[in-house]
DNA sequence: TGTCATTAGTTGCTTGAGCAACTATTGCTG
DNA sequence: CAGCAATAGTTGCTCAAGCAACTAATGACA
């Protein structure tokens, strides 16, 4: 296991720090478990960030969202949410309307059909997870977890233009 | 700490599973570096992968390399490397050529002018990447790669497509 | 040694990303 | 309550990503 980020990228010269590593390591890694993802997704014509899209709409499908809190709560930054959000429209996936109280904003529900195709996905994209992970025992997950988050709470510190919000 | 991907962003509903957490938490914090490296490399009127091509090339510059050697050295899977060092050789910062024993290969090297940009980079991404995982402990770094390996070996497995070599 | 598969790279085309400028509506403040 | 800033989204434009089809050169083998 030791050198095999080395390997992987056929370096020829070793990291000049274990955390230059880690960075690149980690963009690597994640890097990866997008192509896997996408493999899951893409046969059902949607992308991996309108796969967000849905899953944060299924999350408030009681309530509906305004376009721009769906960017706010998408796992990969994403400007451009009303053109994302257009796609999914057209495909019937979800339904827009402008509220009444604030009318400047736009209500967006997922559809009878997102749902449909979303439960297609639960059946398949939580099992390539676990098969994915299941090298790493509970306890590795939970410091992988707080790792993880050192790192972004450092991020979100030194780079403001992450977050607006 | 705990929960803090839960309110970043702003879930109504827990994971169902701490893997799949973890793997949310990895596209995301991955995320995050990438906007963090994007603001230090960009004012340079270079993008993260033309940054990638050129530290591969760097490490290479004795010899140089062929196009798509690159490609499979790069930490994110990018098709189109044709173009992209199209782009940087058009700035000057690398120099393509085709070998005399193998008509079909172009070797491409880093021009003087590209190492002059890396140099400067070379003082401040090193920098950025120490603050941002200064939360971590050597330990917790070592225990990241490790971590990290294991996923990207079952990513590997499951998933031919993402390397043809 | 001619044929055919393989390797290395390029090019065309369509779609998406990213930025900036713009509209519409609301809230605030003197 | 007039005016001005802030909020919510949309649209236009340019450039990059991603895929497939194509060219050129090499290697294998019958």
């Amino acid at each position: 296991m030791k050198g095999s980020l080395i390997r992987e990228l056929r370096q020829t010269k070793p990291f000049s720090s274990p955390r230059e590593e880690a960075f690149v390591a980690l963009l690597r890694t994640a890097d990866a478990l997008r192509w896997r993802l996408a493999e899951v997704v893409e046969p059902h014509d949607i992308t991996i960030p309108q796969f967000n899209v849905l899953r944060i709409l299924r999350g408030a499908r009681d309530t509906g969202l305004p376009t721009l809190e769906i960017g706010f709560r998408m796992v990969e930054q994403a400007p451009g949410i009303t053109r994302l959000v257009d796609r999914l429209e057209k495909a019937g996936l979800v339904r827009r309307e402008r509220t009444q109280s604030d009318r400047r904003q736009v209500l967006c529900h997922i559809e009878e059909k997102g749902l449909k195709l979303l439960s297609w996905l639960d059946a398949t994209v939580p099992q390539a997870t676990e098969v994915l992970f299941s090298g790493l025992k509970p306890a590795d997950v939970d410091r992988l977890l707080d790792s993880l988050g050192s790192i972004r709470q450092a991020c979100a510190a030194r780079c403001p233009s992450l977050r607006k919000h």
